[in-house]
DNA sequence: TAAATCCTGTCA
DNA sequence: TGACAGGATTTA
């Protein structure tokens, strides 16, 4: 699913592929991907142009030449694909950005719990931001910012991961093996962490994010990037979809739980 | 805090 | 063929 790794190549991708690019036209055919609703979403955008590609966390903010924002939530099966005028349609393809040079942004969405959303101007995108916690790879994410957060929480560690209002972008793939490189239980109370374990995860988050970057994502499920390629982090992931596999670390076999209603994986010799 | 909700392809 | 998966929000 579209975590901070896969949002983040999809946003420099676009920023690298369609920086400048104009909106001539939105067409859908599912009106609940886009909101308030199509109308307004569609009299917002055309016209405009693409001026900057950001994000917050899992939400891909796309800045426009009229200072309004669209913002993508790909939630667990959206997608975001650049595409020819005339090119094939896409599997689950509900709306198309026509851009000039013939081009099209096309959003899929398998499971239609995603959106592209109008954000009008500066304030409601300010308000959105301030939503979610701290970017886990800016300066500003230290252990000790990390400690902050867990000192108080007397839940499941893995379940105060997955909550944005925490730390923005990290999801179930990346929870889990954040888990497994740091050595930890994902039962463990968050409260109970020493602070050498915090570091230990405070380092494993920042490692497994980037180089998940580096490799474009993970593709288990239904990520692509723009061009519809899979991520290539899915090879190295350790714990995640890996049940009832041997540990790469001690040959224990992976098991499967449910933390906090999520499947959650984990090696039961190497993970206290 | 736990469960239900949204949705549909996949798996047992 | 029914159970399951899952991000974020809503409801109990």
């Amino acid at each position: 699913m579209p975590e901070l790794p896969e949002v983040e190549t999809i946003r420099s991708q676009l920023e690298k592929e369609i920086k400048g690019a104009r909106i001539k036209d939105v067409t859908w055919d599912v009106s609940k991907l886009l909101l308030p609703n199509p109308e307004k979403v569609k009299q917002t955008i055309v016209g405009a142009s693409f001026t900057e590609f950001g994000r917050r966390g899992k939400l891909l903010l796309m800045k426009l030449s009229n200072g309004a924002t669209l913002a993508a939530h790909l939630k667990l099966t959206g997608r975001l694909l650049l595409r020819k005028k005339g090119d094939p349609k896409d599997e689950w393809q509900h709306v198309v950005i026509s851009l000039d040079k013939d081009r099209e942004l096309r959003f899929t969405e398998l499971r239609k719990f995603g959106y592209l959303k109008v954000l009008q101007d500066q304030k409601e995108l300010e308000k959105i931001k301030q939503e979610y916690g701290p970017e886990p790879l800016s300066a500003d994410f230290t252990p000790e910012v990390l400690n902050k957060i867990l000192s108080n929480k007397k839940s499941a560690i893995k379940k105060v991961l997955l909550d944005q209002k925490n730390i923005a972008g990290i999801g179930n793939i990346y929870a889990d093996e954040s888990l497994f490189a740091a050595k930890i239980h994902p039962e463990r109370l968050a409260n109970t962490l020493t602070t050498s374990e915090i570091k230990e995860l405070h380092k494993a988050i920042q490692v497994i994010l980037k180089n998940a970057i580096k490799h474009r994502g993970t593709s288990t499920d239904a990520y692509r990037d723009i061009y519809g390629e899979k991520g290539t982090f899915t090879q190295l992931r350790k714990v995640y979809g890996r049940q009832g596999k041997p540990c790469s670390n001690c040959g224990t076999i992976i098991k499967k739980i449910v933390v906090g209603g999520r499947g959650t994986h984990f090696c039961p010799h190497c993970q206290k």
